[in-house]
DNA sequence: AGCTTATACCTGGAACCACGAGGCATGGCA
DNA sequence: TGCCATGCCTCGTGGTTCCAGGTATAAGCT
């Protein structure tokens, strides 16, 4: 994120894209978070803590995020929230996302013709 | 590409995703191929020339590609073509972004439900 | 003729990100 | 007691994208 001169940030930014989407259904710790994007992936993805810690911290540093830390058992947990400005990051980066799927489809899908050279 | 240790090389890659379909379709030389990609996209992408460039000569190097040098009107230009092994590496890629989009898509639907928790 | 634009190639270096490896600490179970 | 799961974290590396800039010819405009 943040850059994105030409192109939006598509490449990259997944697993933001993926942590703001999942902690707005409902708030998740890190280590919750790691387990919860694998299962509702179905195994297509799986970040592990050190991508996703970096995220998280990046994400509230943004203001994307709001933290509480919660004691649990004996465990300290830090719980993230997905704030309003991040609801609207969420949806950016979402319509971004898309974007660029519906960019790439067109070119995967392409038949020769569509682009008929400039020589 | 490259590496892709637990996940593919989804988010990069775009680049040379695109690069291998558009010249699988029709051999071309660097500039028209920046120039075809802005317009198969449908304007959804841009890469400059200095994106694509280093593309083309990795996957030459990496033999997913040939070129071959021609003079056309007082200009030179390096057409690529795509080989037999950079054929094998696009229907590879081109599943694993299909692979990688199907998961984002999976968890950007997902209804809260699905992922219980672990806690 | 002179200037600008388009064509066509290329590289260097910065910025950024994902991620493996590793570190620390507690709880539970065999 | 030992080991694994839970739970937090950072550092360093590797890789990619991309801006900026450089070179050179052709063509169009005034």
């Amino acid at each position: 994120m943040t850059r994105g001169r030409t192109n939006p940030d598509f490449l990259n930014g997944v697993p933001e894209l993926v942590v703001l989407r999942l902690l707005s259904q409902r708030p998740m710790y890190g280590y919750e978070l790691v387990k919860a994007i694998e299962q509702s992936s179905g195994q297509g993805l799986e970040f592990g803590e050190g991508s996703i810690y970096p995220v998280l911290h990046r994400l509230e540093a943004e203001g994307a995020l709001s933290s509480r830390r919660m004691e649990v058992a004996g465990r300290s947990r830090v719980v993230y929230r997905v704030t309003v400005p991040g609801k609207r990051k969420l949806s950016e980066a979402l319509e971004a996302w898309r974007r660029v799927v519906g960019a790439v489809e067109r070119i995967m899908e392409s038949d020769e013709h569509g682009s008929p050279a400039l020589a």
